[in-house]
DNA sequence: CGGTCATATGACTGACCAGTCACATTGTAA
DNA sequence: TTACAATGTGACTGGTCAGTCATATGACCG
């Protein structure tokens, strides 16, 4: 976490930072972030740096958490839909969510979507994180079991892998596809929101009757 | 690519190198990946690596080239399925080759993967790798509705994007799942053979009954 | 005014790196 | 043996970097 004396700082400037460290991370990724680069973009002395920080990892796991907090604010920002509801309804919802905020965040969309896929401190930090939103969307899974709208003959690690896999990168790709101004985004009526809907359904669609109550079982006898 | 220099080398030598250059990038990265480290290991001089290599980024695409080439060969070793049948069935086989070759050679696995996800020469060379995976899971698919085997209905870009996003990191998930001594895996009756196919079975069949020929197509009015 | 504390500064150190090049060694053929 | 080409070598250059530290600035208080 930064010490003291940066969240002490004036805002614009401490935004400032913020903002320039999102863009160095995003562009050079963690490995390839320099301090110095920083500072000279910041116009701050390279001292200044380090009464802000440890180290650029520690400015580093900030941003992340500053991306984590602001996500988890525009989720709350809309009401969950009933639990009892299926899966997909939940993860509808959390998918409008993050993605309305990573496509009007993409360069700190970026280092999280980053840190998730192998650029990052560690393998381990790497793997854990990872570990964790595959243990959610099991969990996930097994409550739609419960409730009967999920296949209780799911084969729950492969679907858990296959929403974590998909759902992970879905952000990357749309903000992939769609090259357009920022503003278009914002106005939920565009007709870039629209295509980001329908892909969505798309989506959503092949995975909810890929992994929903089936009457008959599929008799699966391959190899 | 080497120099006409680096393929005169001896067998042993040239092996060596490859293999202590697969060892630094899976380790650091591409970005992370350091020439004075790796002929300090490699036992010969700055000056040697020059006369072999243009520079890293001539040894990645060389190994990348390598890994591609060997897997390309597994694939060759048993014939692919006939091609009228599920698209499916072409997965599986493609399945079966590639992560029986990923399993067996995890190092150089590890760098073509981080090579489609984000670690590479540049942002284009990854896009365009995966844009040209998706693109052949596409081309399969649509074949696979001509025959009849996946829906009409199916959105094309959706479900192509389903596919990369899954199959992409599908042998890094079982490495990272199956901790276990590398001759297990060569022999084709081992327990992990089972649990791989076990889990393989499981990601198919959600996608392909996600994907597959429906009778009334589901009614699906969300949003 | 003077004193004290928080903050800002940037020159400096030591480490690492990519790439070069003059020279050494080896192989081969006349 | 000599001559020549191919290959091997590692010290050296110029560059970037993280992190330090003595010093400077400014704010606030007595």
């Amino acid at each position: 976490m930064p010490k003291p004396t940066f969240f002490n700082l004036p805002e614009d400037k401490r935004q400032r930072i913020v903002d320039l460290a999102i863009e160095e991370f995003a562009t050079y990724g963690y490995r390839g972030a320099s301090i110095s680069r920083l500072v000279a973009a910041a116009g701050i002395a390279k001292g200044s740096f380090y009464q802000y920080f440890d180290d650029l990892d520690d400015l580093y796991r900030y941003l992340l958490h500053l991306g984590a907090e602001q996500k988890a604010q525009v989720l709350r920002s809309t009401p969950p839909p009933d639990p009892a509801l299926s899966p997909f309804d939940t993860l509808r919802w959390m998918l409008r969510g993050s993605v309305g905020y990573e496509v009007t965040n993409p360069r700190l969309a970026r280092i999280a979507y980053r840190a998730l896929t192998g650029d990052g401190p560690s393998e381990a930090f790497v793997a854990e994180m990872r570990a964790a939103l595959t243990g959610f969307y099991r969990d996930l899974l097994a409550k739609g079991i419960k409730h009967g709208h999920i296949d209780p003959g799911l084969d729950l690690d492969a679907a858990a892998f296959v929403l974590t896999s998909t759902l992970l990168p879905l952000s990357q790709y749309l903000l992939s596809r769609i090259d357009l101004e920022p503003e278009d985004l914002v106005r939920p009526d565009g007709p870039q929101t629209a295509a980001i809907e329908a892909l969505l359904d798309g989506l959503l669609d092949i995975l909810e009757y890929g992994m929903g109550s089936r009457s008959p079982r599929k008799d699966d006898s391959h190899g």
